[in-house]
DNA sequence: TCGCTAGTTATACACTTGCATAATAAGCTC
DNA sequence: GAGCTTATTATGCAAGTGTATAACTAGCGA
C-alpha cells in the first residue's frame, strides 16, 4: 500500500507538462481520447492533479489550443524578423517557413483541425482563434507593407490589408495541402507553389531573392 | 408499458437519417457529442436501430465523412460544368461557387474540421480524405485545361497541374477564413480576392467575364 | 385474415467518463 | 531537524458510453 513517490515540480513546469500530454492525446487520438485520465498518464501524474491546475478538463483544453497557436505564430514570425535581409526577403524567408518543417508537419495540422472544429461550438475557442488569426494577418500586413515600401511602390492601406487576406489564404491552403499529404509533393514543389502564388498575388517577386 | 410507435422506413431513407442526424451531432457539440444516443435521439429512433444499419458508430461516422465530401464536390463541380458558356467563364463560375453560400457555411467549416482531424488517426477517414482531396484537384485540372485551350495558351500538362494544386490552396485557405469569419468580409470582398488570387496564379483574367 | 419476416424498441451490462473528496508526503522555513 | 504548507496521490461516485440481446410490432404476401 505504498504511495507513488512524487516531485513537487514549478507551476510553470507541471502547466506545461499537462499542456503538452493533452496536445500529444488529440494529436495521437483525437479530441475523445484526451480523457483526464489519459492526460494524467501521458504527463506521468495521477488524475487527480489537473484539477490542481486546471478548473476544468475545458481549461486545460483552452490552454493547450492557445499554446499552440502561439507557438506557430512565433515560428513565422521569427522567420519574417531575420536581420540583415531587405523587407522582400524577409517576406519571401516568412513565405517560405510557413511551407517548410517544423510549419508543416502532420501532427500541428491535426491539433489545429481538432480545434478549429470547436471554435464555432465553444465560445472560448472561437475567441482564441479570432485573436491568433487577426495576429497572424496583421503580421503578413506588416511584412507586406515594408516590402512595397522598399520597392518604391505606394499601395493603399486597404488594399494592403486585402492582399494580405489573400496571401494569408494561400498560405493556409497549401500549409494544409503539404501537412495532410505531404508525400504528394516532391522536393520544393510546395515551397514553389508558395512563393509562385504570392508573388503573383502581390506582384512581388519572391524567387531569386538574396539575402 | 405502451411502446412508441414506429413506422417503418427504406434502407436509404433510414440510413441518410441516421447520417443527418449525425452531422448535426458533430457540427453543433463536435464529435465529443455524436454519441449513440444523441444521434438516435435526433433521428427520432431508438438507440439501437443505429446498429441494424451500421455495425459500428465509426462506420456511420464514415458514412457520414463520405456524404459531407461527395456533396461539397458536387456543388462546386455543378458550378463549372453549366452549359453555354465559355471555358473560362465555367471557371470563374467554379471559383465564385467556392466562396460563395451554400459552400462557405460556418456548419459547413466545422464537420470538415473534425473530419480533417481524424485523417491521420483512422486509416478509413485518411483513405476518404485522400479520394475526395483527389477528385476535387482533378475536377480543377479539368476546369484549368479548359480554360487554357481556349485561351489558345499551351500549358504543359504537368504545370496545369502545379497550378491546380496552388488554386485548390487559394481556395481552401479562402474558404476557410471565409467560413470561419465571414463578419470580417465585407459584401463582395472575399469573392474578389478569390477572383483576383486565382487570375494572377493562372494568369487568366476571371473578372469582367460574361456569359 | 393470418402468418412471417425483419425493422424497431427496450433493457441490460461492462466499462469509461469528469469531478469531488480525503489521505499523504515533499520540501520549504525557521 | 521540526513543523507547516500544499502539491500530489488514491479512492469513490454518479452519470454517460458503446454494444449485445431479447422482446415486440408494422406491414407485406398469401
Amino acid at each position: 500500500m505504498s504511495r507513488k513517490p512524487f516531485r513537487r515540480a514549478s507551476d510553470a513546469e507541471r502547466r506545461a507538462d499537462l499542456i503538452d500530454a493533452m496536445l500529444d492525446c488529440i494529436a495521437e487520438g483525437g479530441i475523445q481520447n484526451a480523457t483526464v485520465r489519459e492526460v494524467a498518464e501521458r504527463a506521468g501524474v495521477s488524475g487527480g492533479l489537473i484539477r490542481h491546475y486546471f478548473a476544468t478538463k475545458e481549461q486545460l483544453l483552452h490552454a493547450a489550443y492557445r499554446h499552440t497557436m502561439v507557438a506557430m505564430t512565433e515560428i513565422s514570425a521569427e522567420a519574417g524578423m531575420a536581420d540583415g535581409k531587405s523587407a522582400q526577403a524577409k517576406f519571401a524567408g516568412f513565405v517560405s517557413a510557413c511551407l517548410m518543417p517544423p510549419m508543416i508537419d502532420a501532427r500541428r495540422l491535426s491539433l489545429w483541425a481538432a480545434f478549429i472544429a470547436m471554435a464555432r461550438i465553444d465560445p472560448a475557442m472561437g475567441a482564441i482563434h479570432r485573436e491568433s488569426y487577426l495576429e497572424y494577418r496583421g503580421l503578413i500586413e506588416r511584412l507586406l507593407a515594408g516590402a512595397y515600401e522598399e520597392a518604391g511602390r505606394s499601395v493603399a492601406p486597404v488594399v494592403v490589408r486585402r492582399l494580405a487576406i489573400e496571401v494569408n489564404a494561400v498560405l493556409d491552403g497549401l500549409w494544409l495541402e503539404g501537412s495532410l499529404a505531404g508525400d504528394l509533393f516532391e522536393g520544393q514543389e510546395l515551397l514553389k507553389a508558395g512563393l509562385h502564388s504570392v508573388g503573383s498575388i502581390t506582384g512581388l517577386r519572391l524567387d531569386h531573392i538574396e539575402g
